[in-house]
RNA sequence: GGGCGGUUAGCUCAGCUGGUAGAGCGUCUGCUUUACACGCAGAAUGUCGGGGGUUCGAGUCCCUCACCGCCCACCA
């Protein structure tokens, strides 16, 4: 079918490749012709997520695994879904409270089975909107963390993890959230800047005088039980082991010196508060402190002796204790204070850090051959410099806390019995593996999301099954996500895999930006900056939106949304699409490809061909390096400029003249464009599929076509330059021609050049079709005319004289010319530089020189013979 | 407190190991030329954040300052 529109219509064509691709298992690896496997493991979307820019981003994983399934190899995308305990459990909550019921008032059975029906029925819609940006992933692998299958993998990992002794449960000090009502890992703590006060305390010490103590949570003081110094601090060393007697609640307590207290801060002195505070906490510790709870775990004041606070919420609780404390005398002064308050990244809860029994992984051991492994560079990153960032945590590792205080996830699998054998297990066990009891209780725990999340590249293979898959896709070889998950995630999945398979899960981290609202604000629903990806994809189409992820994606920055780039590459999509109309006319269609006759081509031919190769070349490497804005920039710039406007150009005389001449050039440009449409197929597949199967090409899709090979003997460094040479020419000729008359176009014009152009005659011919001239006619000796001076080469225009503008402008050019030369002759007298640069450089000065001088030489005999 | 990124044309951004400043959009001029007006042709616009240094030569390397953004940390 001839193509008849001149627009091309992204919704008339996106939707119906797609279904073609995935029904014909195009996303299904195929047996590698390389020997080579090619795997990522897309990060698995929260299954109540939605589509947004960040996940758009996925494209690059999309661009590299298109690039390697034409370079051959077994290719494998896998996806799936991420349970995101937190996420979804209060996403659950809500849909109970709606019906005035809560998930204690139906007991924690049934609310498995809502969890289950919730988890089956629910559609993961996000995985559907993934495929409206062509995302060629295998979905028949789909995965999902809380899928049976999965399940096991994270007990047998847990249970590997205990057998090792790599997991404890112990008290210590949490991030507690007071609405989750769950511990949550240090990395889950977004510290915010607030206005605050700092509150001065005065503590009487025993046996005469005080000590005063700064704090910003007065309320805390009722869980005191120390003060700690410097212990270089001269000013407090009499009183360091003396004992203070706590205000309100009248407990002793004693004055300890401790390395952590700067002497700088406040006072110098700081009340211990170890039940809640990490620092606290550590001082405890060392200094053996005792540790006292004053919260319940809704963050209310557990604190019976002081009744009048007793039940109270903090805020209240830290209004009432400054009105208690001013009453004995023991509040000196209150000054303004901004400092971080950390809060929950979920819920935005304030954090109060409390002792509590949790379950941790021992990290010190793990993060060893984590660490070699990226020093070492078998894991590498993209951006290099986030390779920093992930060694710096890694070294600085701290336990991590694993167990969450939610009813969503997965169960700790760990029992209790009778006899309290606390033991893990792969499968509900029968009986204690100690002792035989049978009443065991499983802990009421579930493991942070991200416990399970760090088993993704291996488990969605099948692990710890030796499946197949397996064998076969494992490791991966790209891992690409955004910043903010490099700990949580990407580090995770590192010392897992080394632990559990002694192999790195991906070689490549690749790290791409963060897309920011238009205004450089970040993108999120409650700002309502956020940019809905699909209905970018509806105003300009899949292959449009992929082409600036890809762009903006690898370059390391953070990118601001801007629609009028992608825009411009739904402009370069219909450029395509025009290119192709004009090329396919008179063609029959998915005609196998025309041969060239190497023997008929011309310069033009020739020349196409060698830029060609090298913009093949430029594509390859820059997937090769994971920097994908020069392949994308390299081939707008070839098929729009030096195909489209300069090639097709040249050669439609020629395609009209229906001659044997008209054949090769046919067949060039027909090469060219199939080739350019492989080249640009990962990055924009659905406009590259549908012209691709309008023109000669062989096979069945552009997804399985063969990736292109560049040939260096097609790029003939002198043809290349005289094109060049050529075509700056033609643009002198247009601007000039403009500047005199910006309506005129084709007029009679006289060339002279040294040198011939590209051969002469055929030289000639393309100036004459380029810039529009008649070359054969001649000029009438005494017509008015204008003068083009490039290099070597110079143009007579036939134009209307315009008396004294012509030698003004040349002038002009002659003027610059001359301060070119100076500079260039400046360069090369200095002897320091031509015995010091290398010599190429120093040759290409030598050539610009020659090259002006013989411009300046060809300006001033025209000069001389227009002033006489 | 420590660290990382950014600062290049009106806007959004490229500029690899130092060697004549680039793109897209926008602006201006002209053109409805049988692929494309979502087009073609032409043009204008930059003390490459400030200062210092290294070098024959610095947007690029080093030091320093300023502002913007991010990360880490036991900011009581």
């Amino acid at each position: 079918m001839p193509l008849m529109d001149t627009r091309y219509d992204p919704r008339a064509v996106e939707q119906r490749w797609y279904d073609t691709w995935e029904q014909a298992g195009y996303f299904k690896p195929k047996e590698s012709l390389t020997g080579n496997t090619f795997t990522i493991a897309m990060p698995p979307p929260n299954i109540t997520g939605d589509l947004h820019m960040g996940h758009a981003m996925y494209a690059l994983q999309d661009v590299l695994v298109r690039w390697h399934r034409m370079l051959g190899d077994a290719v494998l995308w896998v996806p799936g879904t991420d349970h995101a305990a937190i996420a979804t459990q209060n996403v659950l909550e809500k849909q109970l409270a709606k019906k005035g019921s809560s998930k204690e008032a139906i007991g924690r059975q049934a609310w498995d089975e809502l969890v289950q029906q919730w988890y089956d029925t629910t559609g993961h819609t996000i995985l559907q909107q993934m495929r409206r940006l062509g995302f060629s992933a295998d979905w028949s692998r789909n995965r999902f963390t809380m899928d049976r299958d999965y399940v096991a993998a994270v007990n047998v990992a847990f249970t590997r993890f205990w057998r090792r002794g790599l997991i404890y449960r112990g008290p210590r000090i949490v991030n507690w959230c007071p609405r989750d009502q769950s511990a949550i890992s240090d990395l889950e703590v977004v510290f915010i800047e607030t206005d605050d006060q700092l509150y001065y305390l005065d503590y009487p010490v025993e046996g005469g005088g005080v000590i005063s103590v700064a704090t910003s949570r007065p309320e805390t003081m009722v869980g005191d039980t120390g003060v700690a110094v410097n212990p270089s601090d001269a000013r407090y060393r009499d009183l360091v082991g003396r004992t203070v007697v706590l205000p309100i609640v009248h407990r002793r307590v004693p004055i300890v010196a401790d390395e952590a207290v700067d002497i700088d801060f406040g006072t110098g002195a700081v009340k211990v508060t170890p039940g809640h505070d990490a620092t606290d906490y550590e001082i405890g510790e060392r200094q053996k402190l005792e540790t006292r709870n004053i919260l319940h775990l809704d963050g209310r004041m557990d604190i019976p002796e002081v009744p009048d606070l007793d039940g109270m919420t903090v805020p209240k609780a830290r209004a009432r204790i400054v009105e208690l404390l001013r009453a004995e005398g023991a509040l000196q002064r209150v000054e303004p204070y901004r400092h971080s308050v950390g809060h929950c990244d979920r819920c935005n809860a304030v954090i109060e850090p409390l002792v509590s029994s949790q379950w941790w992984v021992r990290m010190k051991p793990l993060a060893v051959p984590a660490i070699k492994v990226a020093e070492e560079g078998s894991l590498r990153f993209h951006p290099n410099r986030w390779q920093e960032q992930y060694l710096r945590w890694m070294r600085n590792i701290r336990d991590w806390n694993i167990s969450r205080q939610l009813w969503l996830g997965h169960r700790i699998p760990v029992w209790t019995c009778a006899n309290d054998h606390v033991v893990a297990y792969v499968d509900a066990p029968a009986a204690c593996e100690v002792c035989g009891d049978r009443t065991l209780t499983q802990d009421p725990d579930v493991l942070d999301t991200w416990f399970s999340s760090a088993l993704w590249p291996f488990a969605t293979l099948g692990w710890p099954k030796e499946t197949a898959d397996l064998a076969q896709f494992y490791p991966t070889q790209v891992l690409d996500t955004a910043r903010d998950i490099l700990y949580l995630w990407v580090a995770r999945m590192v010392f897992t895999s080394l632990h559990f398979l002694d192999i790195v899960p991906f070689s490549d981290v690749i790290i791409h930006g963060t897309v920011l609202a238009p205004d450089g604000r970040r993108m999120s629903k409650s700002l309502g900056t956020g940019v809905d990806p699909l209905e970018v994809i509806d105003r300009h189409g899949a292959d449009a939106t992929r082409a600036w992820c890809a762009y903006f994606g690898t370059s390391g920055q953070d990118i601001r949304f801007s629609e009028e780039k992608i825009k411009s590459y739904q402009l370069f999509a219909n450029k395509l699409w025009n290119v192709t109309r004009l090329l396919s006319a008179g063609l029959p269609e998915a005609a196998r490809p025309i041969p060239i006759d190497e023997a008929t081509l011309e310069p033009a031919d020739a020349w196409i061909l060698g830029r060609l190769s090298a913009i093949t070349r430029l594509v390859t490497t820059s997937f090769t390096r994971f920097e994908f804005g020069p392949a994308i920039d390299g081939l707008y710039e070839f098929a729009w400029h030096e195909f489209a406007d300069d090639y097709l150009e040249l050669v439609k005389p020629r395609l009209q003249a229906g001659s044997a001449s008209a054949t090769t050039a046919r067949a060039v440009a027909v090469h060219v464009l199939e080739t350019t449409l492989r080249l640009l197929h990962p990055i924009m597949p659905f406009v590259t599929e549908e012209l691709w199967q309008r023109i000669p090409h062989e096979g069945e899709t552009i997804v399985l076509a063969p990736w292109p090979l560049a040939d260096e003997r097609l790029e003939d460094q002198r043809l290349l330059e005289e094109m060049a040479h050529l075509l700056a020419v033609v643009r002198a000729v247009r601007n000039v021609r403009h500047l005199a008359d910006p309506t005129m176009r084709r007029q009679p014009a006289e060339v002279q050049s040294p040198r011939p152009l590209l051969g002469d005659a055929v030289g000639r011919q393309y100036l004459a079709t380029l810039a529009q001239l008649e070359l054969n006619g001649g000029l009438a000796p005494d017509a008015p005319r204008r003068a083009v001076v490039v290099g070597e080469t110079t143009v007579t225009l036939g134009l209307p004289a315009d008396g004294g503008a012509e030698s003004k402008r040349l002038s002009a050019e002659l003027r610059k010319k001359r301060e070119e030369i100076d500079l260039i002759r400046g360069k090369l007298e200095n002897p320091d530089f031509t015995r010091k640069a290398p010599e190429a450089i120093v040759e290409r000065e030598r050539a610009r020189l020659a090259q002006a001088q013989e411009t300046a030489e060809r300006l001033q005999q025209l000069l001389g013979l227009g002033s006489g």
